[in-house]
DNA sequence: CACCGTTTTCCTGGTT
DNA sequence: CAACCAGGAAAACGGT
């Protein structure tokens, strides 16, 4: 049923019945308090929990099997397409079920966000200097970091529209070919019509410091750091 | 309610 | 000159 080279860390035997049999959140988050993950640089939490449930159903199992075997020659995948989809397919069940949720928190006949955005759009107001001046926002309620958007990007040519592109994959270092673009689409995830390049690269490169992203040379270059994840091609650790 | 992490907004100054 | 880059500062906001 399930493939354990298909998941991006070791799991003991019986795990994994248990684990897709697990009905509800707390069985999930008991039955992984028994696992130890520190091996491995995948950071778990509970909202990831329905997508390893998701990894060990029978529905995923159904059309792929063997995933991302490794070469005996160099210990590298050879099945890496599959690894890729793999990670996409969590990526979108992911965002399905963090919708889901944003769904149930918002009840619809209060639609306070609704109304926030709608004033947000329809009345640009008459602002006074200081009022203009700082109307940040935080992260959005569908959980997505900008380094995650711009990785998955990466990994998903179909949405990226060649906004941002690889320079040196092995490397981790990517460049952004229409800042426009990429702008543009973070602002349609994040629901933000003033989201711009300059706004969206100092988000960026507030990354340098907490290790995600590192400084390299070149303008609209930038590289994943240590603390990145799920961007490489080929990770042994990962895929054991 | 306080605090934290992330992101947004704005800004100044420097570089390509 | 336009487009970027580097960061500081402050604020917004979801989560804990």
């Amino acid at each position: 049923m399930y493939h354990s080279s298909a998941l991006p860390f070791n799991l003991f035997s019986g795990f994994t019945a248990d684990l897709a049999n697990s009905a509800t959140q707390t069985e999930l988050s008991t039955l992984m308090n028994s696992w130890d993950c520190t091996d491995y640089d995948y950071d778990v939490n509970d909202i990831d929990l329905p997508f390893l449930a998701y990894l060990t159903s029978p529905d995923y199992s159904s059309g792929d099997s063997d995933i991302c075997t490794l070469s005996e020659s160099t210990g590298v995948s050879e099945t890496l397409p599959h690894f890729t989809d793999l990670l996409a397919t969590v990526t979108t069940h992911r965002k399905n079920f963090d919708q889901q949720v944003l769904q149930e928190k918002i009840n619809p006949q209060t639609p306070a966000c609704v109304e926030e955005m709608s004033i947000k759009e329809t009345k640009p107001s008459p602002v006074t200097p200081k009022d203009h001046k700082r109307r940040g926002g935080a992260r959005t309620n569908q959980s997505v970091h900008l380094w995650e958007f711009v990785r998955d990007l990466l990994l998903s040519p179909h949405k990226n529209q060649e906004a941002v592109r690889w320079e040196d994959r092995k490397e981790g270092t990517f460049r952004v070919v229409k800042s426009d673009m990429i702008a543009q689409l973070w602002g349609q995830q994040k629901k933000n019509k003033c989201m711009n390049y300059e706004k969206l690269s100092r988000a960026l490169r507030h990354y340098y410091k907490s290790g995600i992203l590192e400084r390299v040379d070149g303008r609209l270059t930038y590289k994943f750091g240590k603390k990145a994840y799920g961007w490489r091609e080929d990770s042994p650790k990962q895929l054991t």
